[in-house]
DNA sequence: TCGTCATGACGAACAATGTTCTACTCAACG
DNA sequence: CGTTGAGTAGAACATTGTTCGTCATGACGA
């Protein structure tokens, strides 16, 4: 039974009591163990190297495993299971957003700039946004980017249950959009699979659709296929911010 | 190699040249097979009852089989791969919705009328949502549904450009939304997993959050955590459609 | 009427996954 | 020097998607 990581994944979210992980002073009461023993740190840390290079779907407990050098049950001490993996790769992916003082002058851009990190921070962990979307809403560090985005929001003259319900909008948005993109991506790269479309044959096959049942689509094929990852993100952001507009006037 | 089921399958991406289905007239060329022969039709119908009873995550090739009564292997003269039959579960679920002809008067709310009607297919087949995140953007039905959908905002007086990057945040919130939802009720679901928290446990939770890192969330716990999913729905909803406004006066 | 053949159904099997069981190592402590 | 106990690791199990070779079965031509 040994230690139970089960409390470990109860303290990432419950409230941080006292220490939140309880390093040691480097040297005094743990003098550097021989062998680099495997812990939360060192594991999330393999996970998210498996992500960035290979993607979500590459994430497996064995290879995780294998990055440490070492077999799959080896692991199993230190997480739940791989939900609790899940969790503390989007856990560490949400610590790493910087929150900006709240500017009531500056909301808007301010939610830009942080909506923008988490995007970026999706983006460059392809797929990780699946795991966002099934996490579970009490993770700490989570808890933390969501306390910003609501001091931004407040601080921007919005009602708490508006800002409450926008905050919910935008973050679901965001982590749709980043999987979304990363599937696109994913895609592109298996070029194997002949029935996947670039962007031109996208284009194409649209203005290629019989005109009786998709005339508008059609028609305005070319703008349909047009603008890239950003702009449409900017553009769905844009809607969902200007929205609360008139309660901050 | 038989019929090959990527033939089918790249005809539901492509466009309808003939005859959609070729249903035969019932007594006709094919007198009734006498043992009830496994079609696409047949599939899709056992792996939507299979989502409906126990979730999308529940939806193995093993278990659609087996509702048919045969084994795994049996499918696979007829689909790809279970992409596909996501792909056809998605397909199936788009044919449902029934397109409103556009009325410029009116497009705010039958756009909240078709996106309902979605949002209503996702959530009675518990998951399939994360399928249609993952669908590839060309199949016929979706692009049917897409096509409904632009028609609306183009008689709104948006124009072509915003309605297409509009319709992709709906669709993209919506599947989101759904997604989410989905979770949630699946988890409640499942009460032996101890962390999993009920609504008046997130409240307590956010409650007795600490003061000095997270004010506004604990403050305002009630307000956070209020609201019904269909309220969350249609505020967000109106955020992104309010938004396209300004074009169409 | 009989033989041939193609289509599709099926059982067994394979590789890969998450997870558990049990044995083992090894530093710390009496 | 022996004990202990946490952390490690290998083997194994159940379940998944998928493929292979075989078999039934109805249609078609002589």
């Amino acid at each position: 039974m040994s230690v139970d990581p089960r409390r470990h994944r109860a303290a990432r979210h419950a409230q941080p009591a006292a220490r939140p992980t309880a390093e040691p002073a480097a040297g005094a009461a743990a003098p550097a163990p021989r062998k680099r023993p495997i812990t939360v740190e060192r594991i999330t840390d393999a996970a998210l190297e498996v992500v960035a290079a290979e993607g979500y779907d590459a994430l497996t407990i064995r290879r995780v495993a294998a990055v440490l050098g070492t077999g799959p049950s080896s692991l199993y001490a230190h997480i739940v299971n791989k939900d609790d993996l899940d969790d503390l790769l989007i856990g560490r992916l949400h610590a790493e957003v910087v929150l900006p003082a709240p500017d009531p002058a500056a909301w808007r851009e301010q939610l830009v700039g942080v909506y923008g990190q988490l995007r970026d921070l999706y983006l460059r962990y392809p797929g990780v946004s699946r795991a966002a979307l099934a996490a579970v809403p009490t993770n700490l560090e989570t808890l933390r980017v969501g306390e910003g985005v609501l001091a931004i929001l407040l601080a921007g003259g919005i009602d708490p249950r508006t800002a409450g319900w926008a905050r919910d909008a935008l973050s679901l948005y965001v982590a749709g959009y980043a999987l979304e993109q990363s599937l696109v991506r994913q895609r592109r790269r298996n070029e194997d699979q002949e029935w996947v479309l670039s962007h031109d044959e996208v284009v194409d096959r649209f203005a290629a659709l019989p005109a009786d049942r998709f005339p508008h689509t059609r028609r305005h094929a070319a703008e349909l296929a047009s603008g890239t990852g950003p702009d449409r993100f900017a553009f769905a952001l844009g809607l969902l911010l200007d929205g609360l507009r008139p309660a901050a006037d």
